[in-house]
DNA sequence: TGAGAAAATATTGCATACGATTTTTGCGAG
DNA sequence: CTCGCAAAAATCGTATGCAATATTTTCTCA
């Protein structure tokens, strides 16, 4: 239950800015579910967590916010986001209008070292989806992101790829809200075909896989307004 | 004129976040070159400036920093960012993906009222073309970004929204840095060929019209590394 | 017993304090 | 006069304190 304790021992950050550090290992939370959408995380909290004062804490919240993985509340404080379904068709719009083209970008920048990456990349993604349990199934989750965000460090545009970053840890969290099955072994098959298509060089039928992945993910989520999460919502559960 | 008042009402924007409100005014000084690239922020002076504590100057700057108009360095402190001609290609790149797509979907929602909203816009920024002097030219060069501003908020994706708010800001900076003539009376007429296809409805054209226009305006920087920049930023002028 | 008010408690927003790091200044030697 | 180095000043990173706001608990009274 300790979220500092789950992540990394983040020993190479630890000279560098400890907001940062802060920020990476409760995104790492949100991404991958051990911090469900509407947790309240308080400055203090946070803080001790940690063993920071409340203004790191506050920083690395702050940050958070940004991202859009975290809402603050003036005078209320900071909760982990709850996407509506009108942003989670927000963010798959965002996705489809820009992956195709990071796709294109990547295809014709790919080296071998960049094929080996992704090979490892997406054998590890299989491994998670042959395991069972809610543990290996958080790993898939974030896996499955870390293709997508392996192909905009492919891109070599760091606009985008930290517009990617902020997207794909946005669908985490509406995947983790609406999404209906685990689409992620059916993913787990076009991230393949993708990586296949960049091998070849072939950046159109890379591009056009991918906007067709994109749209199985989002096919996948069930956006009616249900009456559950809107309730908790409003109770500010 | 102002994006904001369309969108939102703010008023009581005074009473909300301060740093928010330091944010703004820095970023408009940016835009607009009252500030140039590589000026250094100091948080006490920022916050005498403002009549704030060291503690909200310093988020204002944060938020600046990750918006990419500031760069910052630890211990060292804040500075107006500096773009380097492979930071300003990846700007006009990440244009290019992202601002005939969101043109795609303006055409789509354009409704009276945004058609009145655009004629507003391109009056003014007609107006400040005709003017003459270094004033008009700084209201000029905010006036056409804001009308890829206005565009992005017709679109109605606030994340895209967003996007466009950090590439367009970063684009004046790289214009104020590399832009060799004034390509604004240029871009103008552009922007009433893009407006005219967005009232037909006509989507595809006023989306190649976009592209076309984004590749007029990085056509006129000159991105060749020079001595004169490249010295003075190495000697953290 | 339950509802509403009031007090107690917790949490945030912001300012300030202090050690650490960087930059500037002052001064003597070459 | 310039260079190098040490002291002084400035600036940053962070902790902490206080007032304002929000939340919870308790108490009162119907």
């Amino acid at each position: 239950m300790n979220i500092a304790d789950q992540t990394f021992p983040a020993v190479d950050s630890a000279n560098e800015d400890r907001a940062q550090a802060i920020r990476d290992q409760l995104r790492d939370a949100i991404v991958d579910r051990r911090l469900a959408p509407g947790t309240k995380l308080s400055e203090g909290e946070v803080g001790t967590l940690f063993d920071v004062s409340r203004t790191v804490a506050r920083a690395a919240l702050q940050m958070l916010s940004f991202e859009g993985l975290v809402r603050t509340e003036r005078n209320r404080g900071a909760f982990v986001a709850n996407p509506s379904p009108e942003e989670a068709r927000q963010v798959f719009a965002s996705r489809r209008l820009i992956e195709p083209g990071i796709a294109i970008a990547a295809a014709g920048r790919m080296t071998l070292a960049h094929v080996v990456a992704f090979k490892t990349q997406l054998e590890e993604e299989g491994r998670f989806i042959a395991e069972r349990g809610p543990s290996a199934r958080r790993s898939e989750i974030k896996a499955s992101g870390d293709f997508h965000l392996l192909l905009a460090s492919v891109a070599g545009n760091v606009i985008l790829q930290r517009f990617m970053e902020e997207l794909v840890a946005r669908s985490s969290l509406v995947i983790a809200l609406y999404g209906r099955s685990g689409v992620s072994s059916c993913g787990h098959s076009e991230h393949m075909k993708i990586l296949e298509a960049l091998e070849n060089g072939n950046s159109e039928r890379a591009s056009a896989l991918m906007l067709h992945h994109i749209d199985h993910i989002e096919a996948d989520l069930d956006l009616r307004v249900r009456s559950g999460p809107a309730l908790r919502q409003a109770l500010e559960f």
